[in-house]
DNA sequence: CAAGTTTTATACCGATCGGTATTCAACTGG
DNA sequence: CCAGTTGAATACCGATCGGTATAAAACTTG
């Protein structure tokens, strides 16, 4: 079976410029005719190779994960619960006040497309956030160091609620100097008694 | 001079709908059909009455603040540090995870409208939240009870971004009930040491 | 009732939305 | 060189976007 005329572009890099343009402008605000020019490609290709804007948002999560936000999954391996919040934590500030890339957090964006089209990115977005809370709520659980008298899941969620907090706080112009003294505050009575 | 026509609708309650359908959908989630279709008039008239569709936000804004948001400018004459904490971050979780209105808060989804014709809207949004906090900053500066080693702006920072989280945890679909455990969680260490 | 004024309702504007049909270019195997 | 296959480029699709021109309806004043 022969092999037709060569693709001309690389999926994986062209899928780095639509990272980007998400990250900065979010899934509505994004359009089309924006896309296919970042991406040096045109409609027909873009629909080829990622299927439709819905599906091409989805492989964007997908390289978000695996790229800027690996430092979430790599947080479980740390050996104590405070190092691996602090890791988590100090890790959402650089990934979101990140001098090279946009401010503010994909996924966090992706819960805040809410119009009536978005839905089933809203939805994509919320499942792999319950899917990260769970992993971290399950490295708290039984761990010989959580706090007697803290709750695993409790925690979990607070640690959620702050790396959140902080993705707000980039996005709307914070920069990462001042965010780690607030997560320094926020650690200090949490982590020190 | 006379009275022409009256007016068949009343402005406050029409625009009451279109908060609502802001606080639901976001600024560029909602479309103008939707905005008229909820406040039961038709596009000149919103047009004349509240300019156009970024003025309708603000408008929306004003409303937010004077009403479910009001506790948030309250919340600073409580009397102590503690008090105007608690009411700031319990007030949010209300606010944001009520049982009668969207989920979510509105000024936390306006950063979020990032595509390139919601400049002035995201803009708009960052400006009022930069005034909520120095008011807050300002509220803690030379209070007496203001722990000694606690910068004051740090700890705005820090209820503001508690607050964001809160939001956005609301928004991705997190009950009050769940909200007020990592709250007191959050709390226990910053205020009572 | 007539003149003047203001709001309402409908229809319409160019532009852009996400998505696709069609045509042409570039390659492989025979 | 030719047939077959695959991707690229352009043009185009109906629908919807935010916003407006136009004209009818409802009122106040004389």
């Amino acid at each position: 079976m022969p092999g037709g005329r060569p693709r001309s572009f690389n999926p994986d890099t062209a899928l780095d410029r639509a990272l980007e343009l998400f990250w900065q402008q979010g899934y509505e605000g994004t359009s089309l005719a924006e896309l296919t020019a970042a991406m040096g490609i045109n409609k027909p290709s873009l629909y080829a190779v990622y299927g439709n804007k819905e599906q091409l948002f989805a492989k964007a999560l997908d390289r978000y994960f695996a790229g800027p936000g690996a430092f979430a999954a790599e947080a479980l391996d740390e050996p104590t619960i405070r190092a691996v919040v602090e890791r988590l934590v100090f890790g959402s500030i650089e990934l979101t006040t990140g001098a090279d890339t946009p401010h503010g957090c994909l996924t966090v964006k992706g819960v805040h497309a809410c119009g009536p089209d978005a839905g089933p990115v809203r939805d994509d977005a919320v499942r792999r956030r319950k899917a990260g809370e769970a992993a971290l709520r399950r490295r708290f659980e039984n761990a010989p160091d959580l706090p007697r008298g803290t709750n695993a899941a409790t925690l979990a969620q607070l640690v959620h609620t702050l790396t959140d907090g902080i993705a707000v706080q980039a996005a709307a112009g914070r920069g990462g100097g001042e965010l780690r003294a607030v997560a320094e505050l926020a650690l200090r009575g949490l982590l020190d008694d």
